[in-house]
RNA sequence: CGGGGUGUAGCGUAGCCCGGUUAUCGCGCCUGCUUUGGGAGCAGGAGGUCGCAGGUUCGAAUCCUGCCACCCCGACCA
């Protein structure tokens, strides 16, 4: 497969699907545009939902669910919000089926609901529906829900874990008295992704705010994380919104302040999907297939045996299950792959496709030397060392790999994260280097949709920590006073 | 929804233009022997509504009509 890969380097995301649909992840549905995620993809995914889960719980969030079904007359509340989400909404209309006597099953007319339902694709509106009920007093402030949740977006075009029709997500939803507070929970839960993101997932991300084109549907202000691909188009990983009092007026939730005065609550809402997992994939990835960060990586050290015979297999069984213990010890999961049907080559072969950080081979040789060989997927690199102290030298070893991954996407992304004055020099980078690019930009949305336009180039951010710099607009020449983050984008 | 393309075994494919024995090849799968420090070798074997429905024909994977599905490009998007 590797091979394979290495012709396909020109198209990426033909690798990227041949990589993840065929050999691990995940593989077409029959329901468009959804995908399965394969029991190890979903283990991914599931140490993504501890650490976040975590953090969430850590500043004071609590986890709730709220339903599927939204009722049609919800959405049209928030007119902003309604005609965002609009063109995309998968509805549902009856509640039975039955036979029509040909032996086919048809909808039956005559369970027409009264009102329609909008599966989710976001859940704002029932939630501020419901927080209407929660909320009387500024001793009801704050709420700070979070929900882990499926939601539907019928998408024109889908993409594996990127853009599929249903994905798995979390929703935070915060209720606060002021303006100010409400700003700080937007902040701060955008500051949480970007710690996730880099520590976790060792994928370097740009904070910043979101130019009102791209902002989200109903919100004042969108924060939001920008990831950058080995293929050199951005991502946009996590997002984290102010939306004022929109919700709360749409959908009539009022407190009581401590004066005895009447106002409208104040509201963020943020979130991060499944699409971090494509993320990972596409940030570290090469030809030999995954590369995991060791803390999100649900094998750390697989261990394979390398023998001929039976007697041999048992001396070296021996001799894995003290290892094995060890490294569990010092809480590091060991997968020993000791099975007869595969050869080590095959093996070697199928735990890098997997990602796996460290590999173990151990074989008649490392018995008698008291060695083991050891095998880091992130460099490629192998050497032999002995048993004594193994336990240490490989925790130290998947830090090591943990920070070495995120330093080689940091660096990737420095080396393709170019400055543009003119609207040349912008257009020749967008077209043939990709990446990242920092103009300057006169603040209109009319400008940056003809840039759009032009170049296919969208302003990902306006990064937080935008030094003050004059400027004149690389399009109209207009001035500008910081450089704002440009790039293509899933 | 517009433009282009593709549907043949679990996966990837040849054959189609120009109809004609038992539908090609590779991977994978099963059995046996030899192997095992980077995706093993040899021998044998199983596996097919040729996307679906009609039509033309002595005869259709191949030609015609309709439908369906998927992929790529655009508009849309976490």
């Amino acid at each position: 497969m590797a091979k394979k890969l290495t012709k396909r380097e020109e198209n990426y995301s033909q690798w990227y699907n041949e990589l993840v649909v065929k050999a691990d992840l995940a593989e077409n549905s029959a329901v468009r545009g959804s995908m399965v995620i394969k029991p190890y993809g979903f283990s991914i995914w599931e140490k993504m939902q501890a650490a976040l889960d975590k953090m969430f719980k850590d500043t004071g969030h609590s986890n709730a669910y709220f339903p599927l079904f939204i009722p049609k007359s919800f959405f049209s509340k928030e007119a902003s919000h309604v005609e965002g989400f609009a063109k995309e909404c998968a509805v549902v209309t009856h509640y039975r089926l039955k036979n029509d006597g040909d032996n086919k099953i048809v909808v039956d007319p005559d369970a027409k609901l009264e009102e329609e339902l909008i599966v989710r694709p976001t859940s704002e509106t029932i939630i501020w529906n419901t927080y209407k009920n929660w909320i009387q007093s500024y001793r009801d402030l704050p709420i700070l829900v979070n929900q882990w949740a499926n939601v539907v977006r019928w998408e024109m075009r889908t993409r594996l874990f990127l853009r599929t029709a249903e994905f798995l997500w979390q929703e935070g939803h915060t209720a606060h008295a002021t303006k100010q507070e409400a700003i700080e929970e937007t902040e701060r839960m955008i500051n949480i992704y970007a710690d996730f993101a880099e520590n976790w997932m060792g994928v370097p991300v740009t904070k910043g705010y979101k130019s009102e084109n791209e902002r989200f549907a109903g919100a004042l202000e969108t924060y939001a994380i920008e990831a950058l691909m080995q293929d050199g188009k951005a991502l946009q990983a996590g997002t984290s919104h102010f939306l004022g009092q929109n919700f709360a007026k749409a959908f009539d939730v009022k407190f009581t302040d401590k004066e005895g005065k009447q106002d409208f609550v104040w509201a963020t809402s943020w979130g991060v999907s499944t699409r971090l997992m494509g993320a990972l994939i596409m940030a570290h990835s090469d030809d030999n297939g995954l590369v995991l960060p060791p803390k999100l990586a649900p094998i750390q050290v697989v261990i394979v045996p390398i023998y001929k015979g039976e007697e041999q297999l048992k001396v070296i069984n021996e001799k894995v299950e003290v290892i094995k213990a060890k490294l569990e010890a010092k809480g590091i999961s060991v997968k020993y792959d000791n099975r007869d049907t595969q050869k080590p080559g095959w093996k070697f072969a199928e735990y890098e496709l997997k990602g796996v950080p460290v590999r173990l081979a151990i074989g008649n040789r490392d018995i008698e030397n008291g060695t083991i060989e050891i095998a880091r997927r992130d460099t490629l690199e192998k050497e032999v060392i002995s048993q004594e102290g193994i336990d240490e030298y490989i925790f130290k070893l998947l830090n090591e790999i943990q920070h070495n991954i995120y330093n080689k996407a940091l660096k990737f992304r420095e080396e393709n994260t170019h400055k543009a004055d003119t609207y040349e020099e912008f257009k020749d980078i967008i077209e043939n280097k990709g990446g990242f690019v920092l103009a300057h930009w006169d603040g209109t949305p009319e400008t940056e949709q003809k840039i759009k336009e032009e170049t296919k180039a969208t302003i990902r951010v306006i990064p937080l920590d935008a030094p003050e710099e004059e400027g004149k607009c690389i399009y109209t020449g207009k001035p500008s006073n910081k450089r704002v983050l440009f790039a293509k984008a899933y």
